[in-house]
DNA sequence: CCTGGATGCGCAAACGATTGCACAAAAATA
DNA sequence: TATTTTTGTGCAATCGTTTGCGCATCCAGG
């Protein structure tokens, strides 16, 4: 029953008493086959439901027409958003997209890096896990001439294509807003500052309250507070201030609402004692009360505009290619936890 | 700079005065090979960062080691977990992971299907799109003999393994926890019944009520109610009864957010008016408040089961091979909304 | 009738690896 | 010393396509 097996070229060929480079010919159309010659041809491989196998193609062709996306986890929402835009444009332009999840790790990472020198990918877009520190694994990837694009979190001193929110410019979108509704007294979790995203929102912060002559006060200001729980465990030690901060500028959704939820349970009212703004608009920020005041960062246009990038610089790569850095403006979502 | 190309077996042999075969063998430490040479390319091969290209091992072995994940849609958590499951398991296993989205696009997952026949995975995982009726395009992928896992959403008749999860048993758990609290006019939010998950949702409802003896009423059954309006608007009618549920089960955490949101809108009150439990387990519903109750479906789970089942399928497929089902217990969390 | 250019198709090399087989040289046996 | 066995390599085919080139056949122009 059915027909089990895969056809090849030399398959029709037998069957119709032609080779197999008239077939490959017919099959793509060469003006040099005979108009009725085609069209039998592709009678055929229309009833045998022949496809041209991918593994030979690609060999001949030196290219599978893959992308591969290097992210930390595909599980969180921002990732998942960007992979999302990437497949968007690949798909269109006839590209498969091959997945790699770091999990965060440094040896996960330069394992997958290494794997995909062999020629898998034609080019990689890659957000670096948080513990990536040097750049000793895509260096060598470049130096084996493919194509690679960084988002978000990207290595700076790297000579490739970067797509990227302006995460400063998004600090000062949210410092400013506190201050304009009267905050004075702003803390801040920081990220790690070793990368790129995390030190440019933590500049943002300290330069919006020194342009508007505020005092800098490291002692609030929290490092490494990303997650709920870090988020929670600053808030508790804010509570217990004499001279409590009247709002929060967290470099990240996730300790923010930790933030959220331990203040709630000690009685401190956000906004109200304490404002409190996040950075990644996750869809949760609009579902809890107060809804979270939160910059949005764009994730399916980033996905895009790296697709958008690498492709480019995979078809039309010079000797003469010269890297671009596209910066997306993020987007300031007022909610009542800062109103 | 630096080794801008990529080096092939023969640039080895070149370079040792010998051939590619004994390269070949020399590498994978054939014991025809003297230890000397073995050394000797090994040593070359480190130097040179030489990695054996991935697509003239592919035609050459038949197999580009890779599997083909097709999902509605990657941003959305369930899938992206479940994504993840399949990830850690494939890359383990030494298998890459190719993405397809059908965006829930019967014509993109036809298209997406007939562009994996050509040899591109050794095997595919798939949840089918909402819209997808009939098998022809899967059926086509599989007379081609390539191995086929389903999860999730399924083509019930389809001779295949699949991974799901006990969605009846799991409606029987909510709308018995919904009764036990007191609860004896229970509403329902349907998803699309030709949709295996959401008609066995359904029937664990009717069931239930019916095993408990309580009426069963089309009145207060909404079909195909899944998402955040549609759950809202259901809400509206049900607020406007004479004769008003004090519970609903519904099939999805987006129409029980939905809800719950209109509710309060009105005046409602969650649980206290009208308690309501959700479906996937959704991360939100432990942020809003009350915090909904739902069943967990344990998408990681899913996702390595999946991955086991199709790469024994790949590596072990005898003759007599026979489809396996496995099903996962859903988890019931009970949290305010239905207290 | 002869020459010259289309026209239509086949041969064989290539892409980069693996592998069955053959074949020297060296070692072991007679 | 002659013969067999072992040891180490090389040749060439193969996976399924694509493609440069060559070679017939045919038709038209001179």
């Amino acid at each position: 029953m059915g027909s089990k097996k895969r056809y090849t070229i030399h398959d029709l060929a037998r069957e119709l008493n032609t080779t197999p480079s008239t077939v490959s010919r017919a099959l793509q159309d060469n003006p040099r086959i005979s108009v009725k010659m085609r069209k039998t041809v592709k009678d055929l491989a229309d009833k045998l439901n022949y496809q041209p196998d991918f593994k030979a193609l690609s060999l001949r062709k030196g290219s599978g027409r893959t992308i591969g996306v290097l992210i930390p986890q595909v599980d969180r929402h921002f990732f998942a958003t960007v992979l999302s835009g990437i497949d968007e444009v690949a798909t269109a332009a006839n590209y498969n997209v091959l997945i790699c999840q770091s999990m965060e790790s440094v040896e996960k990472e330069n394992a997958l890096i290494r794997s995909l020198i062999s020629g898998k990918v034609d080019g990689l877009i890659a957000s670096i896990s948080i513990g990536t520190k040097d750049a000793a694994s895509f260096k060598m990837f470049l130096e084996k001439g493919i194509p690679l694009v960084f988002f978000d979190r990207v290595i700076e001193d790297l000579r490739v294509s970067k797509v990227l929110i302006d995460d400063y410019m998004g600090a000062v979108l949210a410092v400013e807003q506190l201050i304009n509704r009267g905050s004075k007294h702003i803390a801040h979790f920081a990220g790690p500052q070793h990368i790129n995203i995390y030190q440019n929102r933590t500049r943002g912060y300290i330069d919006t309250l020194k342009n508007h002559s505020l005092p800098i006060d490291e002692e609030i200001i929290f490092y490494n507070v990303i997650t709920r729980e870090t988020g929670c465990q600053a808030m508790n030690k804010i509570i217990e201030m004499r001279n409590r901060p009247d709002a929060i500028f967290s470099s990240g959704d996730y300790s923010a609402l930790g933030a959220m939820i331990c203040a709630r349970e000690s009685g401190l009212e956000v906004p109200g004692d304490i404002a409190v703004t996040g950075f990644a608009n996750e869809p949760f920020g609009t579902l809890i009360d107060p809804a979270l005041t939160s910059l949005d960062q764009h994730g399916l246009e980033m996905g895009r505009q790296a697709a958008d990038l690498l492709i480019e610089e995979i078809e039309h790569t010079g000797p003469n290619f010269v890297p671009r850095t596209v910066v997306l403006n993020p987007e300031l979502h007022i909610r009542k936890s800062s109103r």
